[in-house]
DNA sequence: CCATTTTAAAATGTCGACATTTTGACATTA
DNA sequence: TAATGTCAAAATGTCGACATTTTAAAATGG
């Protein structure tokens, strides 16, 4: 079995978002080469390629001569992240209720019936949750149309994941904290389908800083 | 004299940066290896990991095995691009004009001034123009003070100023076409020294909006 | 005993070499 | 002639080695 169809350094970018992100490696930690190169089982050049593409997504930095580092956190940075996310959604919300067309409601129909009947279900499953609780989000703002402010929206939503997942780490037992919101789900998809910008907007953003206080809290504490 | 402070691979990335948003490189031209060694005069690794940056920064792209293009352009891509920065410009206004204070107020009236009084000077250098107009809008915007929007809003402008050098390009005599808007500018300081954000959001939309179509026009004929 | 200097070990960043894949011209066949 | 197959040249992606820098501990001196 070869290369599948990626290259190396494109798999070990995959690998290492994931774990920075799921907070496999803390914030500030020293990310060593040599480790790194054990651990994936890498070369130099397809590791050192992929820690810079890292760069760019601003989860890592680098000292010349200094070696590579994740990415510091704070409190500000996660309140910024959070706003900014807030913002872009709404915004990505408001096009959407402009743009949208028959298919836009029916898929965000759809994503919003999955994520209610899994909600309903008697044993739920974080990941599988958070994939249909994602996919509806995303099924709405879709309909914005705009590739750039999708990425932008997944960029950022990324970087939030990793202050959720920092606080998850520390708090096993609150996931249902993030579940109480079932209701403003089905009142978002409402809104959606009878286009009401100003409440959705308001909605959404509210429903986003939502956890905002409650990471900041638990993360204050390290 | 070695190494400044920067390693390689930073300086060959701003290089190259550069030399693609100003158009050196044409849009889905292949970047060979071998040439770019010589051109920047680097060896292989430093020169791949600056190009694995770009990839993140959506100015490469790359196939497995088949080297790396510089990104290709296109109208929709175009319009996306800046439709995106008229809302993210938008949005930063208006958080400024939330959070602004004195300070804030004092640097876009300098700004301004800086710009103004160049704009009715004898001879006008283009590149110095540039610099006073964006040190103009960055001023505005820098009150919202959300170190991440910021971000977004420079690498959407990076983008779309390669599109406006590509254009450039073709028209070098209609340069002036992009300064008939002076007064926009007085306006727009008024409108935040005075806090009106709904015209202020409005005008700002519009102002970034105004080249598209001339771009638009001159982008169609390739 | 604390501060500075020395020194050895570890780590980083860069280079050239090599195996693998792609490319494109040429030959072959229907 | 068009389509397919062959093959050499070119290009890519990966690796290990090496020079340079950083780090941290030992040695030195006030």
């Amino acid at each position: 079995m070869k290369n599948s169809r990626q290259n190396t350094a494109a798999q070990i970018l995959e690998s290492l978002t994931n774990d920075i992100i799921q907070g496999e490696y803390s914030p500030r930690q020293k990310l060593h080469i040599r480790t790194l190169k054990e651990r994936y089982n890498v070369g130099t050049s397809p590791l050192r390629e992929a820690l810079s593409q890292l760069i760019a997504k601003d989860l890592v930095i680098s000292e010349n001569q200094r070696g590579f580092y994740v990415s510091d956190i704070s409190i500000e940075d996660l309140t910024d992240i959070y706003q900014a996310r807030a913002k872009i959604e709404s915004l990505c919300i408001e096009m959407a209720f402009q743009k949208g067309d028959d298919h836009w409601e029916a898929n965000a129909l759809a994503a919003s019936h999955r994520l209610n009947k899994y909600s309903e279900s008697e044993h739920i499953d974080m990941e599988e949750w958070q994939n249909r609780h994602s996919a509806f989000h995303e099924s709405l703002v879709a309909g914005c149309m705009s590739p750039r402010l999708l990425q932008i929206r997944h960029s950022l939503y990324e970087k939030s994941t990793r202050y959720r997942n920092l606080w998850l780490k520390e708090n096993i037992s609150n996931t249902e904290a993030l579940g109480i919101n079932q209701k403003e789900h089905t009142e978002l998809l409402n809104l959606a389908l009878n286009r009401d910008t100003e409440s959705a907007t308001r909605l959404i953003e509210d429903h986003i800083l939502t956890p905002v206080e409650i990471i900041k809290k638990s993360l204050s504490q390290l």
